[in-house]
RNA sequence: GGGGGUGUAGCUCAACUGGUUAGAGCGCUGCCCUGUCACGGCAGAGGUUACGGGUUCGAGCCCCGCCACUCCCGCCA
């Protein structure tokens, strides 16, 4: 620590107010001020520091002539972010030189005594300039997260967090919810994602698996009459990461028993409605609107839709089953669709743009994606010639084509054909956003329900039917018959919350019927009877002894407050998020073990280890 | 597992087609400055161009490998 700068000075650490409270109503008290120095200011003659706290920041005046030499000049050498305690006197500022910046901007605290409580070294990135700070290298903020955090930006994102998780804490109670912690520490449950797992201790070979979500325990609340539940439930996925998943996230679960789908609707809307006022103070309107799967797909190419913009998909299957074009035909033939989408005004499109969508869109599956460009009222495209007049009317009719649009075509099975030209309405409107042409209100929030989903998908390769949600997920009732003739058409009870394109959080009501349960595993899914048993006995178990019906939903709390914070990562609002890898750049985790710990767990790691990466002191 | 992007001073970035001693702003250090608030002025320090190879008379730039971060596909019942 540099010589002088420790001052004395009384260090009560009692501050008298925080630094975002002072007014020209306090002048002549004195008073005490803790925080960290934001900002220097040296006149020479008089020195000005900014004193910030999470409240805000007050300015502190440093005058010769009223302190000590030392004290003054230990003061000039306080560097940014280091803690202090100031006691001083609170004035007016002279009269023009008042900064209308800031809420405390009319007074300032003329110094008596300070005292430096830590002393700051020079910051490996600044954190009281916004514009810099905002662009800072994401490796380095993480790594020295507790000064990113200190951006006013974090820290109303943190804020935002707190007061919505007790915004729903409070709703929830108010609905007569119970909040239950289920345990972390649980069992390996295969299906869907992957988990990570717990070594056993006391019986080598034996592992627990942290949950993929409170899914089963929920239900088995159900079952112990709670009849209504829910938790802010820490979650854990074993999966490649996203700007929008974390290894580690949370979840605002909920499981209510003697209900139907209609009953988790009203709920929900009614605790959204409860977020959106609490963070944003805005009325959000109610009910959301519900579009069956099936619409969601063939309007919008997938089944969370972002309806902020146009550009919707439209079907051209029946105008082009015997067209001369064999490409739309031959699909049409194999009992595919033509789907198109008018991207109106990207006709500017250049080869290279057409190329890139054409890749993307081969990327997930596409053999090719056709298209017409309308420039100075001509359709520029390689297929338009295969066309008749009554298709090109028909596209003309249904597109509303025009000048300057951009059509693009997708022919293929029905679910890839949306899906496809999904994706590519989603790419086309961010081109158009970063072209200027498209631009969406940040204050509009579409909130909409996709229901009806299939119960059921089938995997080619493994040649098998599994769940598209979960095995618990009950059949639309009047669909039960179908689910041995034509698993197909099953539809599950199944909901999903979307807002502007994001998956929400979703839900189903249950299965509470053991022998529903058991066709379902056995004969549908074609799990055997004793994998059954051996995974899931204890819940069909459960289920003999009077399971009230019941339901639920699960919200992903991470991903709400990104979109309430306005951020597209939800690492911006988790403190201590992971990067893209899983790991913890301020911590070094995951990281290696002791030979004794891995002896206490009876495990042998046989893989080898790649090298140590160099880390930067 | 696959594809794209990024990596140059503490931070944010520049450096033409491969060509002199790799620059700028901010920050940092020193000096000056009594009303600043992005204070101002003068001077200075600071670089293994992520890392390892290669091509070349010559590499920040080209090639191969590798690491990290990031976005996407697969994956996420």
């Amino acid at each position: 620590m540099r010589p002088g700068t420790l001052v004395p000075g009384p260090s009560v650490m009692k501050r008298t107010q925080h630094c975002n409270e002072l007014r020209p109503v306090h002048a002549g008290q004195t008073v005490t001020l803790v925080g960290w120095v934001h900002s220097r200011r040296d006149l020479g003659g008089v020195l000005f520091i900014d004193l910030r706290d999470r409240e805000g920041r007050t300015q502190t005046v440093f005058d010769p002539a009223d302190l000590p030499r030392d004290v003054f000049e230990a003061a000039t050498h306080l560097h940014a972010e280091s803690v202090i305690e100031v006691v001083g006197t609170v004035r007016t500022r002279p009269n023009g030189t008042e900064n209308t910046k800031i809420a405390t901007g009319q007074v300032e605290v003329l110094v008596k005594q300070f005292t430096v409580l830590n002393h700051a070294e020079v910051l490996p990135f600044p954190v009281d300039d916004p514009e810099v700070a905002n662009k800072v290298n994401e490796e380095l903020r993480l790594q020295y997260r507790y000064l990113d955090l200190r951006r006013p930006e974090m820290i109303r994102n943190l804020r935002t967090r707190s007061k919505v998780a007790i915004a729903t804490r409070s709703y929830m109670d108010e609905q007569g919810f119970l909040e239950v912690e289920t345990p972390t520490l649980f069992k390996s449950t295969p299906e869907g994602a992957r988990e990570f797992l717990v070594p056993n201790r006391r019986d080598p070979g034996t592992f627990y698996a942290l949950p993929q979500s409170p899914q089963q325990f929920k239900q088995i609340l159900m079952v112990g009459g709670v009849e209504r539940y829910f938790q802010l439930a820490r979650c854990y996925r074993d999966e490649d990461l996203r700007a929008d998943r974390q290894p580690e996230f949370t979840q605002v679960d909920i499981e209510m028993s003697f209900i139907e789908r209609e009953d988790i609707y009203n709920l929900i809307e009614g605790l959204l409605k409860r977020v959106w006022k609490t963070a944003l103070n805005m009325d959000l309107p109610t009910p959301f609107k519900r579009i069956p799967f099936v619409e969601a797909l063939n309007r919008w190419g997938i089944d969370k839709p972002d309806t902020r913009f146009g550009m919707e998909l439209v079907d051209f299957t029946e105008e082009f089953r015997s067209s001369t074009f064999k490409v739309f035909a031959g699909a049409v033939a194999n009992g595919g669709v033509v789907k198109a989408l008018n991207a109106k005004g990207l006709a500017g499109a250049t080869q290279g743009q057409i190329e890139t969508m054409t890749e993307y869109a081969k990327s997930f599956g596409a053999k090719g994606l056709a298209f017409i460009k309308v420039e100075n009222n001509e359709w520029k495209s390689p297929i338009v010639k295969f066309f008749t007049e009554a298709e090109k009317a028909a596209l003309i009719a249904k597109l509303g084509i025009e000048e300057g649009d951009l059509i693009l075509f997708a022919a293929d099975q029905w679910l890839n054909a949306c899906e496809i030209l999904g994706k590519i309405r989603l790419y086309c409107a961010e081109v158009l956003k970063t072209q200027g042409k498209l631009t969406l209100d940040p204050q509009r929030f579409d909130f909409l329900w996709v229901v009806d989903f299939p119960l059921l998908s089938y995997d080619k390769e493994m040649n098998r039917w599994y769940s598209s949600h979960h095995p618990f997920t009950a059949p639309v009732a009047e669909d039960i018959p179908l689910l041995t003739a034509d698993p197909k058409k099953v539809r599950g009870q199944h909901y999903d919350i979307v807002v502007n394109g994001v998956e929400l959080g979703g839900g189903s009501i249950r299965i509470h019927q053991p022998d529903v349960q058991k066709t379902i595993f056995e004969k549908v899914l074609a799990i055997t009877p004793e994998e059954t048993q051996l995974r899931f006995g204890y819940m069909l178990e459960a289920f003999k002894y009077g399971a009230p019906p019941h339901g639920g939903i699960a919200l992903g709390f991470d991903r709400m407050i990104a979109i309430l914070c306005n951020t597209t990562s939800i690492r911006d609002v988790i403190a201590f998020p992971k990067t893209a890898k899983g790991v913890d750049l301020m911590t070094s985790s995951p990281s290696t073990v002791s030979a004794r710990q891995l002896r206490d767990l009876h495990i042998e790691v046989k893989a080898a280890r790649k090298e140590e990466p160099p880390r930067p002191a």
